[in-house]
DNA sequence: GCGAAGGTGTAATAGGCATTACACCCTTGC
DNA sequence: GCAAGGGTGTAATGCCTATTACACCTTCGC
């Protein structure tokens, strides 16, 4: 029974190439890194990644399932820290933007839609995991505030999309321009969901009634 | 002299195996499609090819920049046919739709996308062609409106941005799930537009001060 | 009909890379 | 120390496909 020893060997084997395999792939794409690239930059042996990952499509889908976390986590916990609508939208933003500005994220799903072509399941099963519980995580949000009598224009399901719209978009535009395009700073964020909660009618509903209705001050014209 | 001739034929050859291209690339992706598939689709020969387009990457780009039109014409169109911000919106979000919704543009969009990492000027140039093309068309909407005095909430480059938006990140999730996760119906167009319009306040300023103040129909919450 | 310009078909070249096979070395538990 | 099992390194296999070369056939103006 030696099966601790074999077990931590492995691992630390199986972590370094996965490490390897992911850079290189952000950085060249899938198709044109060779396996010799991958053992070259993680050490060990072209045998070794055939025993462990059984080929290189098995390789890739550890890779990409790994990195692929939703951000349910992140959207449950800024809820969680209580506030307004506006306030918590406003801290789910700032954490998708965190998210999705991670090169190798972008560099991922640029590979995901490659090969969406060839393995519709694959990419669909990264969307299932990604996107689309992204997007239950929030509707639930705005369902909580329907609930509690918060009045909004449209049903959680359509603010939902609307919102994640916004991250979506971003990476798409950099998975094509590489960043050429785009501005990620901190106020085009705080604009982009300002308008948001306008179109969703959630402008600050003062729960306590202490101040004016919200006037709307013409500085947002930048 | 027989140059017309000449021309004419091999505009034909030239023309059968564009489409030819076209639709393999789309269906199959660019790696996949030997130039073997494309002779065989569209008859003739792989010395034709090599003397039209040089390689196998010119002819990608012959394919996607004939078909990488951008929306900018319709956008002026749209506005031509005059109107409040609300009707011009809907009409270019239709013209949009009905852009974005044809697979082949989608297919070429994930095309274009895998090959932004061993290519990244070839695809920032289609990012010019395209999306920033339209960025700007509609940028000069907003700015005109903006001049003639209408009030909006953004400026015009943020609010070109938004709209698009709506549409980038439909043709992103198109392109992964293929269109697994998408409703692309008419009226969530409407009730997506109805969004924007409130939130970049412009929700119909009557031009003319004859009607009702565009009375809002609750059927918004659907 | 004729000749030439230009397409066509096919076969050869060449290189790349996933995958497999195999002999060697090193760690590990006794 | 030592035997065994599991990693390692490398070379071989095999397939695929871009690209080239070349001899043949069509078309078109005359």
């Amino acid at each position: 029974m030696t099966e601790l020893p074999d077990f931590c060997r492995l691992d630390r084997r199986k972590r370094a190439i996965i490490d390897a395999a992911r850079s290189l792939f952000a950085e060249q794409g899938y198709e044109r890194t060779t396996l010799k690239d991958i053992v070259d930059r993680a050490g060990g042996s072209l045998a070794t990644v055939y025993k462990v990952f059984g080929n290189k499509d098995g390789l890739l889908e550890e890779v990409v399932f790994e990195k692929a976390a939703s951000a349910d986590v992140m959207i449950q916990q800024a809820f969680a820290q209580g506030g307004s609508p506006s306030e918590v939208l406003h801290r789910v933003g700032d954490g998708l933007r965190t998210h999705f500005l991670d090169p190798e994220v972008v560099a991922l799903v640029r590979i995901v839609i490659s090969r969406s072509v060839e393995d519709v399941d694959f990419a669909r099963s990264f969307y299932e995991r990604t996107a689309q519980r992204d997007h239950a995580s929030l509707k639930t949000l705005f369902e909580h505030w329907q609930a509690s009598g918060i009045p909004m224009i449209g049903t959680p399901d359509m603010l939902s999309d609307m919102f994640l719209d916004m991250f979506f978009s971003d990476v798409h535009t950099d998975a094509i321009s590489h960043g050429a395009g785009l501005d990620h700073s901190r106020e085009r964020l705080r604009d982009r969901i300002d308008f948001f909660i306008r179109g969703a009618g959630l402008s600050d509903q003062p729960l306590d009634k202490g101040g004016t209705p919200e006037m709307k001050s013409p500085a947002n014209s930048r």
